[in-house]
DNA sequence: CTGAATGCAAAACCTTTGCACCTGA
DNA sequence: TCAGGTGCAAAGGTTTTGCATTCAG
């Protein structure tokens, strides 16, 4: 986690508040409904440049789902499960050097149809 | 796979022509640059649905990248290597029953620095 | 014929950005 | 003070949609 950098505004404070320990990986819109019940006239723009910064800081991942970017104060190494039908998003915390085992899901009453797995790094054509 | 549904139209006969077989995921707007040398007055919205209507037939897969969706005419089972240096998009082919090795991407060249897992199904609110 | 598909353009959607004003350090 | 942050609104990029027209079967 990168230190902090810039000013402590009241609305960086509030947006931190509002999505610290929150693990129902809400959207940038829905964090900008709960925050104006404190700054009710906070801007959009500022909650999406704050919540940019939270993330610049390593204190919130991005998770991206459809078309749309959802925010995870967890940002420790987890796997998520998405359901398809109510759209919830729970983390699913794997140990490191642990097997991944979606088997433990169908023991907490999920049903996994399908996964998707994405590797990020160089290529060969870029390293070379 | 599902079955073909509507009719067969000179637009979707050549957007399918200009994807099938084309493993470097391209987006909805590459596609219709492609096709428009052959259909020059077709237009974005057409490519759109039709593009639509093949991954509904079972013929494509969508994979979102960023806020932009990229299509693949690979459908079976695969995951996929996104190089972030230069944006491209590898289809990582693994047996079923495989272990998931990214072990062999190093092998081939391609450096890991992180990865992603999501499932997706049903959760136990929704089982219930 | 007739409903499905098309072309066009406008709208929708989410996010970013330019700019004048404000404010924390 | 004064650079960084804010509010506002406009613009950005991608995707969807309404509607009159065309076309496949």
């Amino acid at each position: 986690m990168e230190k902090s950098t810039g000013r402590k505004t009241r609305q960086l404070e509030v947006v931190w508040h509002e999505v610290a320990g929150d693990n129902s990986h809400p959207t940038a819109d829905q964090i900008y409904r709960r925050v104006r019940r404190h700054i009710p006239n906070i801007s959009l723009g500022t909650v999406y440049r704050n919540l940019q910064k939270l993330v610049a800081e390593g204190k919130l991942q991005v998770l991206i789902l459809g078309r749309t970017q959802h925010f995870d104060p967890l940002v420790d190494s987890h796997q998520h499960f998405i359901c398809q039908t109510c759209g919830r998003v729970y983390d699913i915390l794997v140990g490191k050097d642990e097997e991944i085992l979606p088997a433990s899901l169908p023991q907490g009453g999920f049903t996994v149809t399908s996964h998707r797995l994405a590797f990020f790094g160089e290529c060969k054509s870029c390293s070379g």
